[in-house]
DNA sequence: TATTATTACGTTAGGCGTAAAGATT
DNA sequence: AATCTTTACGCCTAACGTAATAATA
């Protein structure tokens, strides 16, 4: 049976040309080496090396041996790589959402019940969320609607969301009990990075409209805070980030503003306790 | 670094599902193998296992790490066989030649001056010569020409060798100092197999002729003895098989039928000796 | 003389089996 | 009671390093 530790040394000394060098780069006495080298050639049971008195070179079967034991080891450490990575896989939980309310709702409740599991999370357009669907790559997805793509049995409903704008008390829609975003199209925004769908909606319905997208919260708030761009804010996101007392928020009053996200599993009976949980 | 014994008992584990049973097909003791299976387990770095206190199985790492081990293994396998293989090919002479008697010539001195080779001879027809050309598979050529598919340094004259006809003393032609193999077109021959080329110019040149192919080489004897159907014999074939008393050699004419062997050989620097020895 | 490979040899770590324990059917 | 896995423990092999040898540049 080939050992794969001396069949490292066998490459190494391929690799340098000179018993003792190899040596001492690997810490272990020469003589040991030697006997290594021996009984890599025993195991082959072919000569793999020259003997002159005093210099070891390798022959052309030696050359072929290290060719392929080359490519053992890397199948080897292939092997363990690939288990690895298979267990890891095992141990986290991929959620990709498309917006990142319901990760606030879902983060705390997946943490609790599996505190020993990775969360992998991430926010994605419908057409990423589309393509883990056939990809399986995913544990559980949320969605702003039941997709016909997943039976029905593995999606639930999670929570609504409604959109409103978020202006200063001196603007002119300020008076307004709601608006539509076609009143809207043309006001240019301040838009928070990382929204998912929020953020294409936005665009497709206000398409006069531009929006300064900043990526960093606290210079968000700042300017939230000391322009006079109308800003985005939701109910459920009104916790996190309350509205300065010079803004006040005005429901969207458009469908699309107003939205029901639906989480998906992958393996309903492995997150049976999840789905229990988040119907309570 | 994994220990590719200790991974065949694992895969050996995964066939069979149980500890004990594996322990006493293998001869080796069940903590023995209790102790590999945790050693595999911690070279892998991840549960592979479920255990339950008298059960031992795999969980689906275990069943992952089992497919790749069994890669692992057959590479490890491969590894041993190719370069044993290649090492094999080192110390064999292939030696393909167009016909018999240019290998009696050749063999003692391949045998003295190379005594520890095994050495593979095989006749051939001249389109699979031409084919051990193109896919290099052979040390040693032997052609009734200089091929111009080879360098001329590395082929050498062998020897001659002139075909005649061996007819009953009472045969028609019995009496003639020669014949060409248009007058014997349409005679039936007594002919042994294993004859390389001059079987194929025979039957080439002779169309209208049947031949009767002996494997055996006793077989053949008789029926030169006891028939009286005509044979063939050459200068160099004539000490191996001498003519019965009954008949007679008379010489085919045509320089078809009066051949020049050459011997072409792969690495000239190795066969140096030998051509030296056969110059002589 | 310095460097290199290998052999000799004594020490010790680790691998194996026996015995035993703990648990399940 | 029988079977199965795992731990405990002692033996003994075999793997390692030091020292020595032999040969070369």
């Amino acid at each position: 049976m080939i050992n794969l530790y001396e069949l490292e040394q066998f490459v190494l000394f391929a690799e340098t040309g000179s018993l003792s060098e190899v040596a001492e780069r690997i810490h272990i006495s020469a003589p040991t080496l030697s006997r290594s080298m021996q009984n890599v050639e025993a195991t082959f049971g072919v000569p793999l090396f020259n003997r002159t008195k005093n210099r070891l070179t390798l022959n052309t079967t030696g050359l072929k041996a290290v060719e392929y034991s080359k490519t053992l080891l890397s199948t080897a450490s292939d092997t363990l790589m690939k288990v690895r990575e298979y267990d890891k896989k095992l141990q986290t939980i991929v959620v990709k959402s498309c917006a990142p309310a319901p990760l606030w709702k879902l983060l705390p409740t997946l943490n609790m019940l599996y505190p020993s599991m990775t969360i992998a999370t991430s926010i994605c357009d419908i057409n990423e969320l589309d393509a883990a669907i056939s990809e399986n790559s995913y544990d559980i997805l949320i969605l702003p609607y039941m997709t016909k793509a997943l039976s029905e049995d593995s999606q639930f409903f999670l929570m609504d969301e409604h959109l409103s704008i978020c202006v200063r008390k001196d603007h002119e829609l300020a008076g307004k009990p709601s608006v539509c975003m076609k009143a809207l199209n043309g006001y240019n925004f301040l838009l928070r990075s990382e929204l998912g769908f929020w953020d294409k909606l936005c665009r497709q319905n206000m398409p006069a409209s531009k929006f300064l997208v900043q990526n960093d919260e606290f210079e968000f708030n700042e300017l939230v805070s000391n322009s006079s761009l109308p800003s985005f804010i939701t109910d459920v996101a009104i916790d996190r980030y309350p509205i300065p007392q010079n803004r006040i928020a005005i429901p969207i009053s458009d469908a699309d503003a107003n939205v029901s996200f639906y989480i998906a599993v992958k393996n309903t009976s492995k997150y049976k306790g999840l789905l229990s949980k988040l119907k309570q």
